[in-house]
DNA sequence: TCATTTAGTAAGTAATCACTTACTAATATA
DNA sequence: TATATTAGTAAGTGATTACTTACTAAATGA
């Protein structure tokens, strides 16, 4: 792992418990064990280490949000949809809620899954005969958000049940 | 106004927008236009400050969640928790905001709705004969909790769709 | 091989942080 | 009215902040 790796994982363990404001460069820097010039000659500044961490965690969780775009049929995609959060690696999660937590910034518009997966949703439902799209959409997807706050807050919280009752809600299981 | 009830209030207000830790004390007396030492004088610390605004926040909101809990008829107790959105007031969005926020940060076990009312709507769903209380109350709030985020996060969200899509959903319009 | 870029550091920088001190003016209480 | 408490401030405090500078050593490429 060369020391580049090195402060992007550190770093991301530091944003992810204590929060982007509340870790210092100096801090990244000792765990990592790397000076703190090191950062800024790899990041320019603190936000451009934040901005390449967002940028690694979403090209992760790329291929399982595009595996469901390009699912044909519409019980599919909703129910991979739900399922999304089984898929999620325990080592993923401080991405996630790096990216939860951005949502609560000043200037952000938008918030969780929403710009990640709302027109997919919204056609399957179109495809499944629903009329408001928009509204069914936005529901499914505030019950996922607010499974995955949960899950990415409390401590060895196993979504399963969860997961199994909204399927079962939307007749998919 | 007092001049305690200055810091108070843009305190709030920039704890809110810009986070805690986001926001200096020295950002506070200038907003408030007080000296930067009143501050201790009053909340003793930072923290103290913040203990403070989430106390009294929790204080105005608790007449509302009171009257859920004193709720005889267990499809009253459903429906008014999904109502509860519609009697927050504008100027309490600042007060969510930061109890949410707080939900984020370190140490924190529990997150939004949750500790408020999940033993009240397990016992409502109960008295309506459902098996898995817990279950079900755990996806309401999880709902609910998603929408109210995206009431809080949102410039102008209106949630009065949502809300009257998840009564149906219950059968309780 | 030699020049240039890259990886890396130690030791700074000014600015900002939460908080304190030492003080005055107003207010309440006996 | 005398005394004690409270409200309020100006000017600090040392520590920490994100970031820079000036410098090596290693790798790379023509």
């Amino acid at each position: 792992m060369t020391k580049k790796e090195l402060i992007l994982k550190k770093s991301l363990q530091l944003f992810s418990n204590k929060g982007f404001k509340g870790t210092s460069t100096r801090s990244i820097a000792d765990l990592a064990e790397v000076s703190e010039g090191l950062i800024f000659k790899h990041f320019k500044s603190k936000n451009g280490l934040l901005s390449e961490l967002l940028k690694i965690g979403a090209s992760k969780s790329n291929p399982e949000i595009q595996k469901i775009k390009s699912c044909e049929n519409p019980k599919d995609v909703i129910s991979l949809c739900i399922k999304l959060f089984l898929n999620i690696k325990k080592e993923d999660y401080p991405y996630w809620r790096l990216y939860y937590a951005n949502g609560f910034e000043e200037n952000s518009q938008t918030i969780g899954l929403e710009p990640l997966l709302k027109k997919t949703i919204m056609a399957a439902f179109k495809k499944l005969g629903h009329v408001k799209t928009e509204l069914e959409a936005e529901l499914l997807l505030n019950s996922l958000d607010g499974l995955m706050i949960k899950m990415l807050t409390i401590n060895d919280y196993n979504p399963e049940a969860q997961v199994n009752l909204i399927l079962k809600k939307y007749r998919l299981s």
